[in-house]
RNA sequence: GGCCCCGUAGCGCAGUUGGUUAGCGCGCCGCCCUGUCACGGCGGAGGCCGCGGGUUCGAGUCCCGUCGGGGUCGCCA
C-alpha cells in the first residue's frame, strides 16, 4: 500500500484507507479519546484513536494505517480514524526541547547541542529549506546561463590569499591546507569552460568569534570569462540573487509561510555606490581603507530609505586592500574593479574582475611581497591564455541568516563549526 | 585576541542589603477528565546553584581563579 504524505490528505478521497509514515509529534490522551499528531516532511496530520491506546513516545517513527474522514473539528478538516499505529523503531527518548510547540523557546547553545533533534521543529527546519531552495535557484540561473558546475579540491598545497587563517592538515606526511576558497581553481577553469560555478564548503581558521562568522561555511562561487568589466559580473550577481529568491518562492513556499517571511525584492538595478561615495554617506574619513560592520549597517539603511532596496552594491574598493588578483581600475589604479553586495546591512558577496595577464600577476605578487614560488602553479596558468574574467562568492549561511533576520549565523547553519564547536 | 554581560532541575526563568527545608512555568511519571488541537484538573519524582579556592557563625548571593556561554570590536562571505 502506497504511502500518503500528510500534505496530500486534504485532497485524498474520503473513506479510503491511507498509510502514513512519520514521527509521533504529540500525543493527547483524553478520557474517551486519544489523539496522535503525526509529523512527516510535509506537515502534520491528526489521527484519532480509542481511549487507552498505548502510543510510543514523541519523536518515535511510526506507521499509521487507517481511514480518512472529514471532520469539522479536525485541524485541517480531515483526520485518520480506525487507525493502527506501528512503531518503526524502539521508543524515542524524551527530546531536550518541546518540539510540538508552535515556537521553539530555546537558547542557542541548547539548540546547537541537540541540533539533530532541534532541526526537526517545523519552523527550525524551514530555515534550511530556504537554503536548499536558494541553492536550486542559484544552480538553475547559472545552468540556464551556460555555466558548468565544478568541484575543486578542498585539500590544497598553498593557502589562497595569506597563510595565517588556514587549517593545516597532515597530507601523507607533508603539510597541506583546507581550502579557504575555490578562487584559484575557478579562475583556471574559466580557461576550460568559460563559465563555472561551484557550491561547496570553505574553511577559515580566523579567530573571528562573531555572530556572522563560521570556521566552515558553504560558498556559492561563480566565475565567467570574456567580460568587459566588473559591471558585467555585477549584472550576473543581480540575476543570480533574483534567481535564488525565485527558487525560494518556487520550492520553499511552505517554509516561507511557516517563518512568516517577507521576501526581499531584488531591484532590476541594485543601488550602486563607488567606495569613495559610500565612505562619505556613512560619514567615514576619506582615507578609510575598508568598510566596517557599522558602515555596512549604515549603507543598508541608506539603501532602504533612499531606494527602497534591501541590497546595495559598493564598487571600487582600494586596490591595496583587496586580494592581489583583483583588477585595478584602468582609469585610476588606486581603486579596483571589485565590489561587495550588502544585504540588509551585512556583507553578503564579494566579487571582482580579476587580473588575467601573467605579467600583471607577477607584478601584483612583487608589490605585495608574496613569494612567486608559492603561487607558481596558479600564476603560470595565465601564460596559457585566460580571457578577461571575473566572479563572485556568496556566503550561503549569511544569505539565509539575513533572510530570516537571525541574530546569530549559527542559527541557520545545520551543524555550525566555530572557534569552540566541533560537535555535533 | 581586547572589552562588557551571563552560568540555578530536561527546557525557559525567579531568587531582596549574605540567614537556615532553593522556587515558578513547561516537560517527565502516576491518577482523573466526552474531540483535543500550546487540551484541562490533582498528585509525584527530579538540583553538590558550572568547577576550585577564599571571606564569614553562615554563601546561589561577596572576593579571586578557572572552564563554558552570549554580545561587541578588529577581519571576512
Amino acid at each position: 500500500m502506497r504511502r500518503t504524505l500528510t500534505s496530500a490528505l486534504p485532497q485524498a478521497p474520503v473513506g479510503d484507507e491511507v498509510r502514513l509514515q512519520g514521527w509521533v509529534h504529540r500525543r493527547r490522551e483524553l478520557a474517551k479519546i486519544t489523539f496522535l499528531v503525526l509529523r512527516d516532511r510535509t506537515g502534520l496530520a491528526q489521527v484519532v484513536l480509542p481511549a487507552g491506546t498505548e502510543l510510543p513516545p514523541e519523536e518515535t517513527p511510526v506507521e499509521v494505517i487507517g481511514t480518512l474522514t472529514t471532520n469539522g473539528q479536525a485541524p485541517q478538516g480531515v483526520e485518520v480514524v480506525d487507525a493502527k499505529v506501528t512503531a518503526l523503531s524502539e521508543p524515542a527518548d524524551t527530546p531536550a526541547v518541546e518540539l510540538w510547540r508552535p515556537t521553539l523557546d530555546t537558547g542557542l547553545p541548547t539548540l546547537l547541542d541537540h541540533a539533530a533533534t532541534t532541526w526537526r521543529h517545523p519552523v527550525q527546519r524551514a530555515k534550511w529549506e530556504l537554503a536548499a531552495a536558494s541553492l536550486r535557484g542559484f544552480r538553475e540561473t547559472l545552468d540556464a546561463g551556460g555555466f558548468t558546475e565544478v568541484h575543486s579540491p578542498k585539500l590544497v598545497e598553498q593557502a589562497t590569499e595569506s597563510g595565517a587563517n588556514v587549517f593545516e592538515v597532515d597530507y601523507f606526511g607533508r603539510p597541506a591546507y583546507l581550502a579557504q576558497s575555490p578562487q584559484f581553481y575557478k579562475q583556471q577553469l574559466v580557461g576550460v569552460f568559460e563559465r563555472v560555478y561551484e557550491v561547496g564548503p570553505v574553511f577559515r581558521a580566523e579567530p573571528h568569534d562573531t555572530v556572522r562568522h563560521l570556521a566552515e561555511y558553504v560558498s556559492l562561487d561563480a566565475e565567467l570569462g570574456f567580460v568587459e568589466d566588473h559591471r558585467e559580473v555585477m549584472a550576473w550577481l543581480r540575476d543570480v540573487v533574483a534567481g535564488m529568491i525565485t527558487g525560494i518562492r518556487r520550492y520553499a513556499a511552505s517554509a516561507v509561510e511557516r517563518l512568516a517571511l517577507e521576501l526581499p525584492e531584488v531591484p532590476k538595478q541594485i543601488p550602486t555606490l563607488h567606495f569613495r561615495d559610500a565612505l562619505e554617506i556613512v560619514g567615514a574619513p576619506a582615507d578609510e581603507p575598508d568598510l566596517n560592520p557599522a558602515h555596512e549597517r549604515a549603507l543598508g539603511e541608506w539603501g532602504r530609505s533612499e531606494h527602497g532596496s534591501d541590497f546595495v552594491l559598493v564598487e571600487g574598493y582600494p586596490t591595496a586592500h583587496r586580494a592581489f588578483y583583483s583588477h585595478p581600475d584602468p582609469a585610476d589604479p588606486r581603486w579596483s574593479r571589485s565590489f561587495d553586495l550588502i544585504f540588509r546591512g551585512v556583507e553578503l558577496v564579494s566579487g571582482a574582475q580579476r587580473l588575467h595577464r601573467y605579467e600583471d600577476y607577477v607584478r601584483a605578487l612583487e608589490e605585495r611581497g608574496y613569494p612567486y614560488a608559492a603561487y607558481a602553479s596558479y600564476v603560470e596558468a595565465f601564460r596559457r591564455g585566460i580571457p578577461p574574467h571575473g566572479g563572485f562568492a556568496i556566503g550561503l549561511e549569511r544569505w539565509v541568516g539575513r533572510l530570516v533576520e537571525a541574530q546569530n549565523i549559527r542559527e541557520v547553519a545545520l551543524f555550525p563549526r566555530d572557534l569552540h564547536r566541533l560537535a555535533p
